[in-house]
DNA sequence: AAGACGGGGTT
DNA sequence: AACCCAGTCTT
């Protein structure tokens, strides 16, 4: 389509081919037949940049143990972390935790209703805001997200770069043009919706598209090349090397405090080193550690494990210091000594997690 | 404007 | 190995 021209009649056009593209096509999604604003915005939450399929048993485990906003803003931080074990972007369990208390404590647990006042929430962007509006209370505000600016850049043929605010502008001015006044919210859905089953990012099937008469990648073949999106850098190394000290029915974690990786998880005694380190000789530098390590049985764990990150690379390698029963001696500030039990219900890193199972310290 | 922030699936 | 996923926050 035309950019230039888009009129009245054309916008009608384009929003009756994909209502009914969306009418036959749309997914039973569990999130999808509720008003219900809590729900809704817990389901936007989990699926930022996280797949439906990956997504979806936490919703069920979120809604189950959390039914209400209510029910949320009473829960402990640490038992929402424990939750959200193995979904990543920590920093949205902790906003959404936050945020719910807000909503309780200043909006008596009733969220507001438009996307302006839903953007004062920590974890609501500008794609969040304008979903729960929309499809909560029915506001007529395009929600975009990675799918709709793949489709309006490839039908439309615009190569503005969707990660700068510039480009972002002009995506949102489009749609704002595009989105239904009669149901928004059933426009969004379908405009996601058609980003993730048929405009795929590679390889989508356009010969059997709705819009293949209309597309202008499918008319260019620029689908590999729209959207326009600039380049992330390229993950950086770092050397994580682990002491997991214990004794039979404890062991020492740490909470992870402030920026970085992980943030409020929990982990084991740790040294970043700039290099792999081979030998347990590397750490003399760390005196503390040696005299930890003197008064135990020093293990290395057979596995090094390469933990990949966006954004980071992991190299990541686990000793084992084993002491007798009730022996552990002084820590270092922040570390603590947990029995076995209790550690279940910490919440952990995905790779700290494993390795417990695979040591035989955690079910 | 550019980085940081997770873990997993797909190609 | 590269890319992406129902993005947001910080600097």
């Amino acid at each position: 389509m035309a950019l230039e021209s888009l009129d009245k009649v054309e916008i009608l056009y384009f929003n009756k081919i994909l209502n009914s593209w969306y009418s036959q096509n749309a997914r039973d999604l569990l999130w999808r037949s509720t008003k219900d604003p809590y729900k809704i915005w817990l389901s936007e939450i989990i699926l930022q940049q996280t797949r439906v399929a990956q997504g979806t048993p936490y919703y069920l485990k979120f809604v189950r143990e959390y039914p209400t906003v209510f029910d949320l803003a009473r829960a402990e931080q640490q038992d929402v972390l424990r939750l959200w074990q193995g979904l990543g972007y920590y920093s949205r369990a902790r906003n959404m935790h936050a945020t719910a208390q807000r909503i309780v404590a200043e909006f008596d647990g009733l969220f507001p209703r438009s996307a302006k006042e839903l953007l004062q929430f920590k974890g609501l962007g500008a794609y969040t805001a304008a979903a729960v509006a929309s499809f909560a209370f029915d506001e007529v505000v395009p929600a975009i997200d990675g799918n709709v600016y793949r489709v309006l850049a490839r039908i439309f043929g615009i190569s503005a770069d969707i990660l700068k605010p510039e480009g972002k502008r002009e995506f949102q001015r489009l749609a704002e043009g595009l989105i239904s006044r009669e149901d928004p919210a059933t426009y969004n859905q379908a405009m996601i919706e058609f980003g993730a089953l048929q405009c795929v990012p590679v390889a989508p099937d356009c010969a059997n598209c709705v819009f293949s008469d209309h597309c202008y990648a499918y008319a260019h073949q620029a689908q590999g090349r729209l959207p326009v999106k600039t380049k992330k850098a390229k993950a950086r190394n770092r050397y994580l090397n682990y002491f997991i000290l214990h004794n039979h029915e404890t062991l020492v974690m740490k909470e992870r405090i402030g920026k970085g990786i992980w943030e409020g998880l929990y982990d084991f005694y740790e040294i970043e080193s700039d290099e792999p380190m081979a030998v347990l000789d590397s750490f003399s530098a760390d005196s503390g550690l040696l005299d930890l390590l003197g008064q135990g049985v020093v293990s290395e764990v057979p596995k090094s494990f390469v933990h990949l990150l966006t954004h980071q690379k992991l190299h990541v390698q686990f000793w084992r210091v084993d002491f007798r029963e009730g022996a552990i001696p002084d820590l270092p500030n922040g570390y603590k000594v947990y029995p076995l039990l209790e550690i279940e219900k910490l919440p952990k890193p995905i790779l700290i997690d494993l390795v417990l199972k695979e040591e035989g310290l955690l079910e």
